[in-house]
DNA sequence: GACTATAGCGTACGCTGTACGGAGTTCAAG
DNA sequence: CTTGAACTCCGTACAGCGTACGCTATAGTC
């Protein structure tokens, strides 16, 4: 039950943690630890029980110390969160031998509509991976590597269409926005399903007698007529995929007549 | 620092309290309290405080009783949250003399756009208002009769252009995923002004040397040029609002071209 | 007047993030 | 080789959280 505000740490310490300092001291102890062994059991923690389930006494018993301990590499909770985001939004490819582990399609490859296309399911698909990622409340934009790096994706996406550097941005923040705000239906019924061990027309199935009773269709005319085609349309599984894959295509649609108009010019 | 989930209550206690149980019992002492003062102030707590400043001790301070009193009306915080997000989405047009606060202008007044283009703005003025909603991860619908309402109202400014129920609930979730994600943008730059008192352009002066020392151009060239742009071209404040907009229009241009498509055939 | 359902609250438990101080470990300087 | 500083790790503690439990006072019913 808890929401993480981004950027709320100080921002030199969060800084040199999101890029590493150079040089650590030599004196003391070995440390037991990393910063990235600690981001990485969060990061396996926040996936499995969601954010609620993160804790700092929960990340130190996975790695065998105490609570305490993790605050040698880490300022606060905050800061663990601001790198956990970041280090989520590192590509597979940087990791390995250049190839992108997307069938070897690079990122300039194909047209800007192609572009924008990859890259939306990619974001779609990391939100669906780690979807702790929609309760953190970015306050304030963590300008990590990895995070630096999409943006400089994105961008490059839409760069030599003869747009200025605005509409560019602007076009990415609407790219960025969508496919957010679109992720939370996906990831809603995936938590529901999780959560109370119900298909999603199970559940509908077990409220339908409480909605029954309070429910007038007369009251709600239009969402009476649309409820009722949904529940004999969707006999397969309601798919939240296909609700964005719809959503992207209109998008992409209306991007694309921004666009033409500006080049035409 | 606190994200809460909906619908994590019991449902049938749920559905009573969001559509007000018909009778009260008369026995025992009167109560001090209804459900509605009780929301009422939670509402202005988060409103005011966010939902980290949110907790039923600091409800109950504002109401003049113990934080254990609430627990008569509501059955928990999770359930008090459900009620918070149905009676926010309350138009104030149903509380007074029927003129709607919008100039007059009724929902199904123009033609479909401009009725989309209503409701989106609407939308987005609501999560000014109560930023917090933001944070409230909907893991499970609230099927409050104010949340069941503004879906009526979102299907009914697509009906009657020949699309199918299931093209229209796709078309509506569309809209409203799009205003979720583009109302973040705005929220966080206010946050990050209330937080932190600075402007967005102090903010940004503030962390440039500490971006510039990691910063490298040449990795991120793009990403450089447009934040370079970016810079210059805002010397006003920068307004979120504006890429709201510019995100609206180029979405209802897709869903136009679709619409358009559709009534062809 | 007796009975009983209810409202309100005092106390307590387990959980959270983290401030503080101390113990043990390792390196650099004398 | 000894000493002192720097560093890791941790035990304890505190304030705050949601809420389970049980008690008391109240108000309506019989």
């Amino acid at each position: 039950m808890t929401t993480e505000y981004s950027g709320s740490g100080d921002p030199k310490r969060s800084m040199e943690l999101l890029w590493g300092v150079p040089d650590r001291p030599r004196r003391g102890p070995k440390p037991k630890l990393t910063v990235d062994r600690i981001v990485r059991a969060a990061i396996g923690i926040a996936d499995a029980e969601g954010l609620a389930g993160l804790s700092m006494r929960r990340v130190a018993d996975e790695l065998g110390v105490t609570a305490m301990s993790l605050y040698t590499y880490v300022p606060g909770k905050a800061e663990l969160v601001d790198v956990m985001l970041d280090t989520v939004h590192a590509r597979p490819a940087e990791a390995d031998d250049g190839h992108d582990g997307h069938g070897g399609v690079a990122d300039g490859d194909g047209d800007w509509r192609g572009r924008l296309e990859r890259l939306a399911r990619e974001s779609y698909e990391r939100y669906r991976r780690h979807p702790w990622l929609l309760q953190v409340a970015t306050s304030v934009p963590v300008l990590g590597p990895n995070l630096l790096a999409k943006y400089d994706r994105e961008l490059s996406a839409v760069d030599g269409l003869g747009l200025t550097e605005v509409e560019m941005d602007l076009l990415v923040s609407l790219v960025t926005d969508y496919v957010h705000g679109a992720v939370r239906g996906a990831v809603e019924t995936a938590q529901m399903q999780r959560r109370t061990g119900m298909s999603t027309e199970q559940w509908w199935q077990s409220y339908e007698p409480l909605l029954a009773q309070v429910f007038d269709p007369e009251r709600y005319p239009v969402a009476a007529r649309v409820g009722a085609a949904a529940g004999e349309e969707y006999q397969a599984p309601y798919d939240p995929t296909r609700s964005f894959e719809f959503g992207l295509q209109r998008m992409l649609d209306g991007i694309e007549a921004f666009v033409r108009n500006r080049a035409g010019r």
